[in-house]
This record gives C-alpha cells, sequence and structure tokens, in this order.
DNA sequence: CGCTACATTGAATCGAGTCAACCGGGGTGG
DNA sequence: CCACCCCGGTTGACTCGATTCAATGTAGCG
C-alpha cells in the first residue's frame, strides 16, 4: 500500500535478489523489464486469481503477503503456502492453463504481473532466466516436500513450531527482524495450512508462551529462546534453507 | 527386467505419450533421442540416486516404479511420490545441484538417462520441448497440492482409498487393468505415504474387504465396488486427473 | 453502542498410534 | 529335507494427542 506509482522495475526493486532477476546480468534485467511493465494492488481479503480462471500470468510479489489455497470437490481447502515478497505465484497452472487453486491477499500488496507467455519467449533467448525458472520451479518442489514431511510425520507442536521458525528466517532474508514480527494470516490460516484446528493452535500459542520460547499477542509474536523453539521443531529448522 | 536390449528410442516407448515426447513433433522427438541415449536397469531395493548425490541428470522411468523418500534432519523419512513409468524424477534437485531425496526401485525397474545440462540446452533450441518441460514442472506442483489436501485434513479410510483409486486411475492410463493390480509398495511404504501406521493401513485394507469395496491378497488387490471406493475416498477421486 | 469476526479456554470424545503377540512364506544353513 | 529365522503382514488391547462442542473474551467497525 505504501507504494510510491513509478514505474516498476527490477533493477530498483527490494527483493530482485529472492525473485525473478536473481542470477540475471544487468542488460539481461533491462530485457526482463520490457515484461514485466505492469503493476497491479490488491487490497486485503482480495484474490489475486481464483480457481478457475484461465491462466495468462504469474505474478511476483512486490510487497505484501498471500496465502495460496487449493480446493477439493467437496469444497474443502487446504493452504499450500503462504507467500511473501519475491516468491512467484500460479506455476502450478501453466500444465492445465486454468488455476486450480486461488491466491488471497492476507493484507494490502502489490504484485508484479508476468505474462506467461512473453516470459517464455524471453527465456527461449536468455539462458540464464531459463534457468531461473527451471530453479524456482525445483525450489518449490523442494519446499513442498518439506511440508509434507511436516504434515505427515510430525506432532502439533513440532508443526507450529517449524512454521514460526520458517517464517522468521525468512524475514530474515528480506531484512526485516527475524525475532520480531507481526503474522499476517488468523490463527485458522495457520491452523489450515499446518492441518490443525485454530483451537489446538491457540493453544500451542499460549503454551509456547508458557514455557518461555516466544512472547505473543494477537499477532504479534517475539521469539525470545530461538534455541528452545529449534528443539521443538526438531532441528527442522524452517524446513532448512527456505526463501 | 522384461526389457530388450535394442537401442532405447521415445518413439517407440510404450509411455511416450507420458513422458517428455509428448507434444513434440517427429523431428523434435529425433533431437531428443540424441540426449537420451543411454538406458539403465534398477533392481528391486536399488537407489537410483541418493540424497546428497550431485545432480546430473534427470530419469524417466520406462518400466517399473519407485518411491521418492525426503530425509529430514533427524532421520526420519517421508514417501513424497510413488513414480510410474513415464514419469520424471529428481526434478527437485534443478535448484541446489544436490539430490535432497533419494529414489529407490519398488521392483526392479529401467530409466532412461536425461543428461540435465544438455536438455537445458535442446529446450531453448525447441520450445515445444522447453514448454513440455514447464508442463512437467507445473504438474509436481499440482500433484503435490493434491497430497498436501490428502495429508492436512482427511482420514485415514479417505487417505488409502484416494491412494488405490489415484494408482488404479494411473494403471488404467498405462493400458492396464483399473480394477486388478499388483501394488509394488510394502504396507509400511504406503503407510509412511499417507502419514499413517502399517498396522492402520493393515486394518484398513480389512475393513474395506469386509465392506466388499475391494479384495485383497497379500498385494493383490482388485476393486469390486469403484463407486463404494471413490465414496470413501469423497469423491476425491484418484486425487482428480493425476498420470 | 452493539455487532461481527477472531481468539482463547475448558471438558468430553474419538481416531489413530503404540506396544505386543501371532501368522505365514521364503530363504538359509545344518 | 527339515528346522529355523527373519521379515512383512495382521490382529488385539490400551493410550494419548488432537478434535469437537461449547462458553467466554476481545478488538475493530458501522
Amino acid at each position: 500500500m505504501a507504494d510510491s506509482p513509478v514505474a516498476v522495475s527490477c533493477s530498483n526493486c527490494s527483493v530482485r535478489r529472492l525473485c525473478l532477476p536473481a542470477g540475471l546480468s544487468l542488460a539481461e534485467i533491462d530485457r526482463l523489464e520490457q515484461v514485466t511493465g505492469k503493476k497491479k494492488v490488491i487490497k486485503a481479503g482480495e484474490s489475486l486469481y481464483r480457481a478457475g480462471d484461465s491462466f495468462q500470468n504469474l505474478y511476483a510479489i512486490r510487497s505484501g503477503s498471500f496465502k495460496n489455497v487449493v480446493i477439493a470437490a467437496d469444497g474443502d481447502t487446504q493452504i499450500t503456502h503462504f507467500a511473501l515478497p519475491g516468491e512467484l505465484l500460479g506455476l502450478d497452472a501453466y500444465s492445465t492453463r486454468v488455476h486450480s487453486s486461488y491466491a488471497e491477499a492476507l493484507e494490502d500488496s502489490s504484485v508484479c504481473l508476468l505474462p506467461f507467455a512473453q516470459l517464455e519467449v524471453l527465456a527461449q533467448q536468455v539462458p540464464a532466466l531459463q534457468q531461473q525458472i527451471y530453479s524456482i520451479f525445483s525450489e518449490e518442489l523442494r519446499k513442498e516436500n518439506e511440508i509434507l514431511m511436516l504434515l505427515g510425520k510430525r506432532s502439533a507442536d513440532t508443526r507450529l513450531a517449524a512454521l514460526l521458525m520458517n517464517i522468521s528466517s525468512r524475514y530474515a532474508c528480506r531484512g526485516y527482524s527475524p525475532n520480531e514480527f507481526i503474522l499476517s494470516m488468523s490463527r485458522t490460516d495457520i491452523a489450515n495450512y499446518l492441518g490443525l484446528t485454530a483451537e489446538t493452535v491457540s493453544r500451542l500459542f499460549t503454551r509456547f508462551q508458557k514455557q518461555g520460547v516466544i512472547q505473543v499477542n494477537g499477532r504479534v509474536v517475539q521469539i525470545q529462546n530461538l534455541l528452545g523453539l529449534s528443539e521443538i521443531a526438531g532441528t527442522h529448522c524452517g524446513y532448512e534453507g527456505e526463501v
């Protein structure tokens, strides 16, 4: 929401290190910027795309955060990802040409539109971009594997601790404090993502607080004992090397 | 195991429809075959690659089946995928250049080696191949999302029913009977994949049998009431459109 | 001011895990 | 050839973590 109306450019974007331009030369970034002209602002609670929408763009988050949600045939939902600045949304729609999930802003946010048809052509000409796209796809797969491990094998407290570690380290990557942050998602969202109920998540927050590993006040979280938290997470700290 | 020693070629491969050549012209497949020369046979229980191995190849399954397993810091494992002929293994290692998971043959199997460095160069020249690679990556992401839903939200019986539906439909895609098949994985593997214990899986098999939806004898499964099974799976049949 | 949505807390329930015993087939070695 | 063991699978009894249901608290907003 605090975005000035200046032209969008990767070269002065604060998350370029984490985003599509990573690993590209200045000349290559120049060419990329011819594709990434448009910016879009999304208010908290609004959708960037919906399940069923035709696939046109990838979206690179400039600021804010999103939840990515898949919907089962019976209407049940599962949050698969909390996305932060620098991350790409919409990758899973490429093969079917239709979005099978939706992305909803957790706070007022802004994104770059990346028309995939154009991006594809450019990647054909710029090997480094091609490689970066593969890299992002591959990294997404690796991250999903970590979450599978969390949902398949871990107890409730381990799951929540791992999520907190993960968010903390991703904020740190983006230059924010790893020890104090505001969760942009509700307890219900956290519970959905972790395969738990909101009640369980709430109880865990108060338990962690009693144990002295964190301090919670609504959505404001301070980590007071990072080591303790990582022990609860079982050294699966932030599910390792997450961005 | 039943593979003759003829040269590997995509054009006469029974799973080319499901694999990398899908959507390529004959001329393009010709070029692809210059990259995919080598075949490798893997015996049941052996690894195709291990966690920590450097990333050199993608592997396309010609025959047999594999489990893909991620390993946590504490040694705990999670099967993320049961892979069948036509599917690609190793995609998640691209970004780090190191395999973070391992792939183990569930039965005697054979694979094509796809040196990624060469594949990448070829994809740069052949847009249809480029698109097929994106498509496979994207499809993998979509499939993982379905599994997340399964692990995050579903009861034990729903999980197993969904897996059976999934395997059934994937066999059907490959020209085998959807109603009678031999599971190539152990109960323990199924349990690990579904986030359950072997005991629970075993109990479910006998319960499904008592309910008359399937007939089980060790690893031989006959589906007797597909509709009933899909109802237990909650219409999340085979987690939709799986290959 | 009161409505609504989100969050917390408590008590009771239940699904799946744990622990342990047992079965049966296949391979090994005496 | 048979005895034995080992491993995968099955079954039962008990336990426990997380859900469910319900009540209460709290903050933001028209």
